[in-house]
DNA sequence: TTTGTTGCAAAGGGTTTGCAGGAGA
DNA sequence: TCTCCTGCAAACCCTTTGCAACAAA
C-alpha cells in the first residue's frame, strides 16, 4: 500500500520538456489529490490567472506518454486523470465512497492470465484493470 | 472459449420493451459481429431506410441496463459496444490485429484479488478488466 | 535569439434532447 | 386507442486545432 508516499515531481527537463508554471501546477494538483481529476477540476485548481483548458489537455497527453499520469473512465463515463506513482506495471483501486485512489504494485492476474489464454486460445499481451471497493476508513464507517 | 455460440436474441417483451425492427436490427448487428462496434458502424449496418443515430444510442442504453450489451472504450478512445453472451461475471479479450472479441467466463483474478486487498487495505467490491492480445488465427500468421 | 508553449477563439465530433409524427399492442 | 418509440433538427459538451503572442533556455 502506498497511500501517502508521493513520488518526487518528475523532471520535465529530463523528458525533453521546458519547465513552465502551468506544467508544474498540473502535476502538483494531481500529486496532491489522491484521486482522479477531470480536466475541469484541474483547471479550477490552477493558481491565479488560470491557464487555458487546451494547455491542460496538451500537457496531460504528454504526461501520459511519459507514464506519469493515467487516464481512467469512471462509471459516469467521464474521463479523469491520476498521477502514477510507479512506472512499473500496477493497478489502481478507487474507493467507491470517498473517491480516493491508491496504487497496487505488481499484477493481480498472475496465473489467471494463463488460464484465460487456455480458455480463449488467445495470446494475451496486455490488459487494463480498474478496481473499485472501499478504503480502510470508509470500510470502517460502513460497519 | 465461446467464439461461435451466439445466445438467442433476448426477449424484448420480457424486458418490458416493445418489439421494433430497429431494436431487432441493432441486436442482430451486435450478435453477428464478433467484435465491438461503434454507434456509427451499427448505423451503417442497419437495413434499408437507416434508422436514426439517436435511436441507436437510446436503445443501446437500454440494452446495457438489461446486461445484454457492454460498452468498451478502446485504446483509440472511441466507445464501442459488444453483445454480452453471458450474464454472469466475464471478461472480454480483443485481438489487437483483427479486432475480434471473445468472452471468457469466470474471473481471472481469483486469489490475486485477496493479495491486492492485503496490499492496499481496501475491500474490493468490483473491477473492470479489458484484455488485449492475439487471437489464434492472427497469432499463427504472426509466426 | 531560437524554438517550444501558451491562450484565445473557433472548429470538430460524438452524444443527448425536444418534439411531432408514427407504429406496436 | 393509448402509449411507447422513432426520426429529425438542434442543442450540448468535451476535446482538438490554428495561430499569433509569449517565455524558457
Amino acid at each position: 500500500m502506498r497511500p501517502s508516499d508521493p513520488p518526487p515531481l518528475p523532471s520535465l527537463r529530463a523528458a525533453g520538456m521546458r519547465h513552465t508554471p502551468q506544467r508544474q501546477h498540473i502535476l502538483e494538483v494531481l500529486q496532491q489529490g489522491d484521486h482522479p481529476f477531470t480536466v475541469e477540476e484541474i483547471w479550477e485548481r490552477m493558481p491565479k490567472g488560470r491557464s487555458g483548458i487546451p494547455t491542460i489537455y496538451r500537457n496531460l497527453e504528454r504526461f501520459i506518454a511519459e507514464g506519469w499520469v493515467e487516464s481512467v473512465l469512471g462509471e459516469d463515463q467521464v474521463m479523469r486523470f491520476v498521477r502514477c506513482h510507479s512506472r512499473h506495471h500496477h493497478h489502481h483501486i478507487q474507493c467507491e465512497r470517498c473517491g480516493k485512489v491508491v496504487e497496487v504494485d505488481g499484477c493481480a492476474l498472475g496465473s489467471g492470465l494463463e488460464s484465460m489464454e487456455r480458455q480463449s486460445g488467445f495470446k494475451i499481451t496486455r490488459h487494463k484493470l480498474m478496481l473499485f471497493g472501499l478504503c480502510p476508513i470508509c470500510a470502517e464507517k460502513e460497519r
